[in-house]
DNA sequence: CAGGATCCTGTTAGATACTG
DNA sequence: CAGTATCTAACAGGATCCTG
């Protein structure tokens, strides 16, 4: 098949590849396990690194930090340093954060209201 | 803090902690990029081994029979093995694995929303 | 307290080859 | 065609030490 926009030979494609790629990307590094914790922890508080460490149980000293660079790299958090000693740094989930979030809280949900199913589920795959 | 469950013996507490375990066992292994995707691409098709292949870009054979093991183990997807020769084996959403691609699709209908804050953040954060 | 840097280990995921 | 098994390279992630 060969669309209008080879044969014009405008840019769209190439834009369209890429918009594509960059979603792709953006999708990478959101679905993973402790971002969607880390948002779900959140929510509509702010919390200092420490509390957030206590929030997200399990989580890692360096994955907390890692994941929350990517978040603030990707403008779903919010990172506010107090000029303060000891250092306190706080943690928001912006506008974009908040409306990603729903959709955690939706899986969140989703886990919850079928853990039973999910525990026969398995019990009828592993026999 | 001393709960009454504490104090009465009952089996409660336990239940609880094993049902939160169970639930975030659960999230764990739905919340990773390949098993989202994979939800996605089958949405409400169903859908052969190679043509989930050529559906989620990038997949390699082996992350997606692995995937697709977990979510079948999970009850979420639905696996029919049609014995002809060659092979036909089919997946489809069960009714909790729609359920939960609901959630997906919001995660993706957030991704592209906010393509154009996420760059220009990226712009920012990387200056 | 927050977080960067380093080291070290177990897991992950790709490539390849083999079976029903 | 779908799936398993094996080997290996790469990476993730934990522990630890150090700084402002």
């Amino acid at each position: 098949m060969v669309t209008k926009r080879q044969l014009t030979g405008l840019p769209e494609d190439a834009d369209l590849r890429r918009a594509d790629s960059l979603a792709r990307e953006i999708f990478s590094d959101v679905a993973n396990k402790w971002a969607l914790l880390i948002i779900e922890a959140l929510g509509e508080r702010t919390l200092r690194f420490s509390e957030l460490r206590n929030e997200v149980e399990g989580v890692s000293h360096k994955m907390l930090t890692q994941n929350l660079r990517m978040l603030e790299r990707n403008g779903l958090v919010d990172r506010k340093v107090h000029p303060t000693v000891p250092p306190r740094v706080e943690y928001t989930l912006t506008e974009p954060g908040r409306d990603l979030r729903t959709a955690v809280d939706a899986i969140c949900g989703w886990t919850h209201q079928h853990l039973s199913h999910i525990e026969s589920a398995r019990g009828r795959f592993d026999a």
